[in-house]
DNA sequence: TATGAATGAGCATTCATTCAT
DNA sequence: AATGAATGAATGCTCATTCAT
């Protein structure tokens, strides 16, 4: 299977042929690694919430780590699709954003979006991606190779416009990124009961943000 | 224990007492810890690398939970240590820092100088914060009474000033301290083999908050 | 079912009825108990090696050890056959066999025949004997009642005849035997690979027999 | 640790620093393993047997193979001992046995003592090493290496002397030994409880053998 | 104070067998 | 007849913790 068929296939999330179990194992897999960490779970408690016995769970996952793989793989894969780069003519970034703040917004909006969707397997994502070679190594070059290149590549055009300040896209990108991410993490891992405004929040941010980087100083 | 009788025997290093023993199984847990995860790591491979019996950890630590709170705990309310509450008067703001600019710098300076020195430390800490009751609450308790109660005042004076925007303070907090650790993680965490050169990348990254943050807009 | 039924049914090489699967459920199964022994193989390995499903062998075999007995009982049985007793007249050894060599010659040569067809079962029948009551207490029985019964008054014979040194008929028994399976278990069990000539090896075998238990010394 | 320090090792039954517990697991695992074979014991019931827990076998044989080594591997190297080379002169052979038949009955009688006092290993060792290479390697060269060299040497010492027939020597070789062992196996191992008299079936194995391969026909 | 043998609950995984389809 | 999903007991092995020395 080349690269790019195993993006296709990751991101259209075709899980049709999961049985009933294969969904019950899944869900409680996801909660207890959540909860309590890879390392931490147990097969037998997943068993257990999943309602089947411990075997069932190795006749669809292999392993315990397959397992782990099979839950985040295709929702990290997803997460990061939008990034991926389909050309690379300078006119579709013109048309598809007309300012960088659009770009952001944009950006803002539906990876939030996203991440209220799936942040307990984001979460395990965010916990074990430092402990497991087989999650780091592969999400290492899809960042390198595909979100880095195409970030990079708008950044550059909107520093030509003169819409941003001249610092190494990569300077920026974090900038850019960690503000995101700083609004993120407190909004679902902190404190998620909190009542949070997304919308007014993302305005400000993407204001913070564009200030911050404007070139006119 | 009081619970400044607590943070102030947090702040004075005072590992005065610890027998050879006793720095060894400390440095082999940090290490361990530190590259698989509390959960991930065994008693039995700590009392190896520290070349001590199995037995001798619990000489010292009740539980192996008392050692990761034993290594984490002092380092974490160090780390907090510069936000500490000691006077409420405002004179004492505007001696410290005349700007926003002179308070963020210096936090950001020796904030980074901190983490270099410790980050295997912080990076178990932040691993492990989710999954421990014991970790999360007293830490959530300092930052709420302490960090985040100091950090408050301190911007609300910039604001008066109007060197800052007219945002909530824990929304100048947040995109302050985000920006901050989203050149920290980078730096140390994913690409810590890079050669960063580090009061340039601070100088940017005031100025961007800065920018981001001030009221003429 | 008779015990002679039993034997006539075994002997007769009666696999006409089965299915193509089951051939190789059975081809499967002889190969996987030969190199890993009963216990140490799963019958799930066989059914994946033999092409089937793991459900389809509980169809044709109600257990594991049940699949075992199928395998080896009829070609242990056959191996023995030629000791059947079927009658017991002297008559019939003195048209059989004039000299005990020729006895001697004919058994070495036809059973090695036979090994050489059928070793990986024979190998499985030696392993496993040990272990099974099901597989051990049929074929002391078949041993004592027939193989050793004809094989005495075998040696009675032609120690009759002054042919053979005057020991008891086991003892004899014993020596003969041990004598020709010490050529087996070598040439079929620990260097297979090398080449043999077997035509020259059993005469050579023969003739030590002969003298060893010749009565003129 | 070198070849022959390791068969130093071996031959000198130093099992003075074995504990209690230890003797006790070995006992179980040796009783176990005879009646039912390797892989058709389980750790626990071993475990329940030698009166310790499960984990205190782990804590002195690292796996299950590992305790199967160590019961099997030192006997082996013992019983093999006799035939180790120590010298290679001819007067050694003569000073040793005066003829094919000293020699004969000398190591027909040691062995079958060391059978009787080790039988349960050797069973051990007889049906496992079919099954793990770790076994097979190790004595397939301490056989070629040492016990056929010698047992060679021996032969044609006595070849020369006329004593025994002009065969090849591992046909020599095979003979006498199929001949003990076909002894051995059914005296130990099929009717043990049978009363035998060793010494009386020894001579007339002896006899038999010496006949067998007298050159005078 | 330090040891390391001993524990037994718990672990991930495999097993032979069943049964609805 | 054949399948393969499902089972849950059993497996070899690891774990944090205890305790006699």
């Amino acid at each position: 299977m080349s690269d790019s068929e195993w993006i296709t296939e990751l991101i259209n999330d075709t899980d049709t042929t999961m049985s009933e179990k294969q969904r019950k194992i899944l869900e409680a897999a996801i909660d207890t690694f959540s909860e309590k960490g890879y390392a931490g779970s147990s097969t037998s408690e997943i068993a257990k919430k999943a309602g089947v016995a411990e075997g069932t769970i190795f006749r669809h996952y292999k392993t315990k780590k397959d397992l782990l793989l099979s839950i985040v793989t295709p929702t990290i894969a997803r997460f990061a699709a939008p990034f991926f780069i389909k050309t690379f003519t300078k006119e579709v970034f013109e048309n598809e954003y007309e300012h960088y703040e659009d770009f952001l917004r944009v950006i803002a909006k539906n990876r939030l979006e996203f991440v209220r969707k799936h942040f307990p397997i984001l979460k395990i994502f965010i916990q074990e991606i430092a402990f497991h070679d087989e999650l780091r190594e592969p999400f290492q070059q899809l960042f390198t190779e595909h979100v880095y290149q195409k970030f990079k590549k708008i950044i550059e055009h909107f520093q030509e416009k003169g819409e941003i300040i001249d610092l190494p896209p990569e300077t920026i990108m974090r900038m850019s990124a960690s503000s995101i991410i700083g609004y993120i993490l407190p909004r679902f891992l902190l404190f998620p009961e909190k009542e949070w405004d997304d919308d007014k929040e993302i305005d400000q941010l993407v204001e913070f943000i564009l200030y911050g980087l404007s070139g006119k100083r």
